[in-house]
DNA sequence: CCAAAAGTGTTACCCGTACACCCATGC
DNA sequence: GCATGGGTGTACGGGTAACACTTTTGG
């Protein structure tokens, strides 16, 4: 009854630390293997599946409070991180209203009330580098690992409808900001670049002109070669130039998909 | 007394009909003389000016409070009414620490603690017809009136910012969508509307270029010559023809400015 | 008749797209 | 040596940007 004892405790906190009505959910991109994924995390005794997220507290920034949710599940401190869109239907909890998802959580029925007042929640999402992610459940939470984003299962409330606007809202940056500092390893090759918006646009580039426009935005630093693993001919390291990087993204110019 | 017990029975609403921690803050813009407009509220017995807004009913959608709230103040009930951008920073409230104003609305010491909580607030924009707007001010306001966007006074919170943002947002979105319908009269010349996006992009266009890209969308109908009032030349009149407005709103495509 | 505004068409240049050849590496 | 993948350059075409002349109207 340790367990109980928590969750007693938790609920206080939540009533007495944190803004009612307000919460935070996450939509985590990761590359991987060619694949875009998304990390999502599995509710104690259940198999639904959901966005990682948080509360707000009384003295804490919106931004802040995702950062540290952010922080908990991946463990990671620097990150791309970016609200996106806050989503106020009310038929958002008409899927959480199935209380039985609530009462193998150990909620005692006292305790639902709480749990499934209507939230306004604010979208953030985040670009991180894959390898560098500890994946790690919160309490009410057994399980926390990467999804295909092409697998995604149905999810809890409307987070389904998040990660499609998430993805609208990534491919649409992509068309006039640089992507990819926090995508990809510290040194990537061009053709690693040009893997990772072909599999956020969905769709293949040409190999030349890819390069070409990539050079042209002058924000990469060109290194040595890479020699092992690859078959075939080793292709150049590159590295973003953080300075002219940051000013890209502050300049929010061109960049036409 | 009579309005001191008004006052007392809002703040009972407010706790017992509306989510707490979360408000909605518009930004309404009109297009009159050749200028962008804002439509901003003074406080009563104040001099402090602020963007319009409110609250958000426990069984009530984020954008329906939105539309409620823009409804209340101008009277219209169509409108383009878009969130941009949801604001939680705790050094919002700084500026309303000044109890003086607060005092003023006629509130007792204890509300004060219910009326400065800190909120997170959702940002809208909106788009409507100058002509069509009754600014009315609501309970706490003693005038609701337009501004030239270049002669905002400083507003109270960080409603200059919220400005500044969806200014920003209304710029990119000229990019990439249409704009016209709910910020231009039915029928309108090719000049106006180029005003209207030269005034809105802050810079002046090419008239014949205008013309050409703007007809190559295929979302005006020209109608007759119109006569009175100007000097010189009488220009043809357009009107949008909806449908294919609409259609290039869901498209998203081009519209490069 | 003149000034100011509006309607219309042509040209030029740039950039994005399409495309081909050479080089390096592992089997 | 051959298949696979990577590095590099060129030529074409479409679309945007620059630009000039004619027409109308009021004073």
């Amino acid at each position: 009854m340790e367990y109980k004892k928590q969750v007693q405790r938790l609920i206080q906190e939540f009533k007495t630390d944190f803004l009612p009505s307000v919460s935070v959910d996450l939509v985590i991109f990761g590359f991987h293997d060619g694949q875009l994924k998304v990390l999502l995390l599995r509710w104690k005794n259940t198999e639904d599946w959901c966005l990682p997220g948080g509360r707000i507290r009384h003295e804490e920034s919106l931004d802040d409070a995702a950062y540290r949710s952010l922080h908990g599940r991946t463990g990671l401190t620097e990150i791309f991180l970016q609200q996106f869109h806050t989503f106020g239907d009310t038929r958002r909890y008409v899927h959480f209203s199935q209380e039985q998802t609530m009462l193998r959580l150990g909620l005692a029925e006292e305790d639902l009330q709480e749990f499934s007042n209507r939230d306004v929640s604010v979208g953030y999402y985040a670009l991180v580098e894959f390898a560098n992610v500890v994946p790690t459940p919160d309490f009410f939470t057994d399980e926390c690992r990467w999804w295909d984003i092409n697998q995604v299962p149905p999810l809890l409330f409307d987070h389904n409808d998040m990660i499609t606007l998430a993805l609208k809202t990534l491919r649409r940056q992509l068309t006039y900001q640089p992507i990819g500092y926090n995508l990809l390893p510290e040194k990537f090759t061009m053709p690693d670049l040009q893997q990772l918006y072909e599999t956020i646009l969905g769709q293949s580039l040409d190999r030349r002109n890819f390069q070409k426009r990539m050079l042209g935005y002058d924000i990469l630093e060109r290194l040595e070669e890479r020699k092992t693993g690859g078959a075939h001919k080793a292709p150049y390291l590159y590295r973003f130039d953080k300075e002219k990087y940051e000013k890209a993204l502050a300049d929010e110019i061109l960049f036409v998909g």
